[in-house]
DNA sequence: TCATGAAGTTGACGGTGTCAACATAAATCC
DNA sequence: GGATTTATGTTGACACCGTCAACTTCATGA
């Protein structure tokens, strides 16, 4: 229709993300990108001045989606050992759902340090979440109280690792929602953990 | 010299490793694997039926070469909480050593269940060497007994996410070491979580 | 009105995964 | 031992990819 596009940006941005998680990583490049966006092949070069840039865009993206789909998690929700384990099933079941997306935002780009920052940035907004939740429960004396990001962080590798470990189908043996039971146990133990030593009211 | 190789699958397998580690898994290309090893474009056809097959081969080294790792930071060690630690300890410490290789090994291919199957089979076997240490730790009763397979996956997700997160230079905020602390911290509350409700001996 | 600059196109370059057709070395069988 | 078969490498080609230089189109504002 029109010679400009007029919002190729989030054309590609939204191309890719599809390709990604229809599929798979090989398969997404900026050339089909590009196409699907119904571009030419280096068109996305006014919007992103490599295919990194776009990768990382998605990635942001990703990380921005898995924050509100946190926050939604946890809407309505004012038990703060339930938030708790809300954020960490939320945090695994956005991993099972994309796991092509996951990988993204915590794949190769994550290591090129300086590039990409924003990557960073993004995934620590997702961090402040679990932050405030233990900060809350901190406050209410229902979590034991301390360096809050050291518990935070604790707790993030935790959930981390099992999200990681479910979609790479590492985590299956016990058959159908083991990876859920996974999360209560793993709940109990480190609630047990966080919980001040002479246990408050609830 | 030789038209024939003779050992050119091990010395695809080295080259490609050593592409991963030097120049990162974006230069890791068929094509320079066989320059590397001095043979032509297409000679690894003979031995791998795809680039796939080689990236999960170069993968499967990899957790024999973590599982000689975590034996020898097991060796002349007899203490069961201090061996849950090292084991820990040292699955991280592969990580930060590798991490390019690392990814590679949790990487996409492991999402491909089918195919690159040889992959989970020594991820299993990485998996095999804790359950080892905390079936022993059991059997002396320093460990509370109980399923020893669910037990280890626990200690497995939370190691691997320390993992994870330290290569993403996720968790260096309190300055150096801080994965290591985190480690130390993790495997109290761990320990804790493991440990019978009325400890015994040592 | 028309120059300027942003946004998109075309065509090219070298690199890549993969395959078919061919060449060579080694192993096997009479 | 000589012929044949099989394993192993080579060459050349194809389509695709990321990227860039040069060109075209459109919108905007002096």
């Amino acid at each position: 229709m029109t010679y400009h596009h007029g919002n190729l940006r989030e054309a590609l941005l939204e191309a890719a993300t599809d390709l990604l998680t229809t599929e798979g990583p090989q398969n997404l490049s900026l050339r089909a990108a590009a196409r699907k966006a119904g571009v030419s092949q280096s068109a996305p070069y006014r919007h992103f001045s490599a295919k990194g840039d776009l990768l990382s865009a998605v990635g942001q993206r990703g990380f921005l989606r898995l924050r509100d789909h946190l926050l939604a998690c946890l809407e309505g929700q004012p038990e703060h050992r339930e938030r708790l384990y809300r954020s960490g099933a939320g945090y695994v079941e956005f991993a099972e759902k994309n796991p092509h997306l996951f990988r993204l935002m915590f794949g190769p780009l994550m290591a090129s340090e300086d590039e990409h920052e924003g990557l960073h940035l993004h995934c620590r907004e997702c961090f402040a979440v679990l932050m405030e939740v233990i900060s809350e429960g901190q406050a209410a004396g229902v979590f034991k109280s301390g360096n809050t990001e050291e518990l935070a962080k604790l707790t993030w590798t935790m959930v981390h690792g099992i999200a990681h470990l479910a979609i790479d189908n590492q985590l299956k043996s016990e058959g159908y929602g083991g990876r859920y039971e996974m999360l209560r146990m793993l709940g109990h133990h480190l609630v047990e953990g966080l919980a001040p030593r002479h246990p408050s009211a609830d």
